[in-house]
DNA sequence: CTGTACTTTCAGAAATAAATGAAAGCAAAT
DNA sequence: ATTTGCTTTCATTTATTTCTGAAAGTACAG
């Protein structure tokens, strides 16, 4: 296969992947353009290589940045910007898993300490009050797990976790 | 607040939880129905509590039980069908799991190995499938590390684990 | 201050995903 | 064999998301 060819598999197939994650498909695939490439590259680069429209890599670049997937990197004396990829694959779960349990886990928790103060005494309430507990109980362990698990080191997770958990 | 009120926000929420996990809307709103509801509902029910049409309900109930997240229950002497969510939440963290990792990590990792056989010399080359290598190592620990957390049964997860990891 | 080299914004266009509802399928009941 | 009660399909419509490109913004250089 060719390094070309080989290249253009692997943005589309991060492209694929990264849009079931909360992460659009052009983001995904600047972040594979940039996995993949040893120097910084500037946004005209990108739009280039992706053949994206100006308006569409600014955007996407800087949601990255947000998501701190990618970093800006200045050269001195050019006034262009560079960008680089986060590439310790690790580091771009944990970014991901604190992104979303903010985003997503802690306002379902939220609202399912709203609604657990539901009041009636029929057989109903009562069920689906139990019921809420439950998924709070569940959803504040997900989220101290998380927790933990981002504070955990790289080599401990893929090392030790492997072995304990056999 | 009424139980009425505190059922909606928590179809709402689910569902708008739901649509960041590859499920989309209406289909976590079923789930999220079937959830709360102590016994099992008809299409009829669910296409009147959510007012949804009758194919999107169809459709949705369908892929639910394609992911295992719903059951469809047979009451004798009926011909109509009824169906109940899955309760435990760790089963359906697991299923969400175990068909993710099917639709998404493991074609990653076939594309992963196709493209490390790119031929070439150079240097630019020879990074590009470092890089590659290096993906494909960290997806595939991933990969068992989800097979092995798949196996591992709920009260060990919640319980030890959280311990150990402390 | 003015030009130059960039970056950012955003209204509208295009692409994509999801929902509708009527028609077709299916199988138990008569 | 036909009706009846329900499920499934799918062409069309509707909603949502993403992208474009031109215009506006920013800031350094001369």
């Amino acid at each position: 296969m060719e390094l070309l060819e080989g290249k253009e598999k692997f943005i589309q197939a991060w492209g694929a992947l990264g849009s079931n994650w909360g992460v659009n498909r052009t983001m995904a695939q600047i972040h594979a353009l940039l996995l993949l490439s040893p120097e910084s590259l500037s946004a005209e680069n990108i739009m280039e290589e992706l053949k994206i429209s100006r308006g569409n890599a600014n955007m996407n670049i800087r949601a990255l940045i947000d998501w701190r997937l990618v970093y800006k990197e200045l050269k001195p004396g050019e006034r262009k910007e560079y960008f680089v990829a986060e590439k310790d694959l690790w580091e771009v779960v944990k970014q991901i898993i604190i992104q979303r349990k903010k985003k997503e886990l802690e306002p379902m928790i939220k609202v399912l300490d709203e609604i657990s103060s539901v009041e009636g005494d029929d057989i109903a309430t009562e069920e689906f009050v139990k019921m809420v507990r439950e998924i709070k109980l569940f959803s504040s362990k997900a989220d101290s797990t998380l927790d933990t698990l981002v504070k955990a080191d790289s080599n401990w997770f893929v090392g030790t976790f492997l072995k304990m958990i056999r």
